[in-house]
DNA sequence: TTGAAACTGAAACTCGATTTCACTTCGCCG
DNA sequence: CGGCGAAGTGAAATCGAGTTTCAGTTTCAA
């Protein structure tokens, strides 16, 4: 998103980038409008979801969509996908991936893949120990 | 979905169940309940949420949220996963899978997995060949 | 038979997300 | 400069998938 026509990199911009960096793993949009207005109070929740939009669109931001409702997003760092806890909700980044394997079966099949999601369910460390309620993030 | 309590196989169910089985591969509740309704005229959307509910509850069906906002539901049938056509929105079922690797490489963090959601997205067979319009399943 | 629990469906509602619109800001050409 | 058009903003209105409410119906067991 640099100083091109259409992608004017505006401080509203800068300042979802900027929540998106320090929130880290998959935030829904209330969490990064709130972190936003720490360094732009006026910005609107509108010109968030626009923002994210946009940066969705350079490849910058991914949007992941895990049914609870809400559409949560996270920077594009190196290719990674979740540990999901059923029980306290917490999303952990997990790196292994041999989905390569997949991709040539599909292809098999005429099918061409040009990308993946994966996302394992299960408990956590800590909830799998503690049976009190759930941790919460 | 056996007769015992408050599980009752009523001709609403039946009718959701009996779309679910024509339609085949993840369909939104639209579909289902226009499927449904040709069973069961006078069944109302509701009634399809609260089936499709608990009929998930019941392990016979299953969810998948694709980003469109909209919930698709289908048969819980063998295991599979679903390779997701960008252009035309197709939606094919994919049987091979080799998360086991995965789950023991999460294991290793502390992390149990209990299930496992896999999407492949890329062209389908037929939106490879056609450059016209998408094909629309 | 009869009463409680389960079930149904229309209407009202919730809430995340999108659209609209008046307004501001930016880039650029004269 | 001056000023015009495109891009950007944000409050308010709107949309729409999904949920809740509630009055009425069906089922089942005692």
């Amino acid at each position: 998103m640099q100083n091109r026509p259409n992608r004017r990199l505006t401080p509203q911009r800068r300042a979802v980038m900027r929540a998106l960096e320090e929130l880290g793993c998959a935030q829904d949009v209330d969490a990064i409008h709130a972190r936003a207005r720490r360094f732009l109070p006026r910005i609107g929740r509108v010109t968030v979801y626009r923002a994210l939009d946009l940066l969705q669109a350079e490849g910058l931001v991914e949007a992941l969509h895990l049914g609870d409702g809400r559409t949560r997003y996270e920077l594009a760092r190196t290719h990674h996908h979740h540990l999901i806890c059923l029980r306290c909700g917490r999303l952990e980044p997990f790196e292994e991936c041999n989905v390569a394997a997949l991709a040539r079966a599909a292809r098999t099949r005429g099918f061409r893949v040009t990308g993946h999601r994966l996302e394992l369910m299960g408990y956590c460390a800590r909830c799998q120990i503690r049976k009190g309620p759930p941790c919460e993030a």
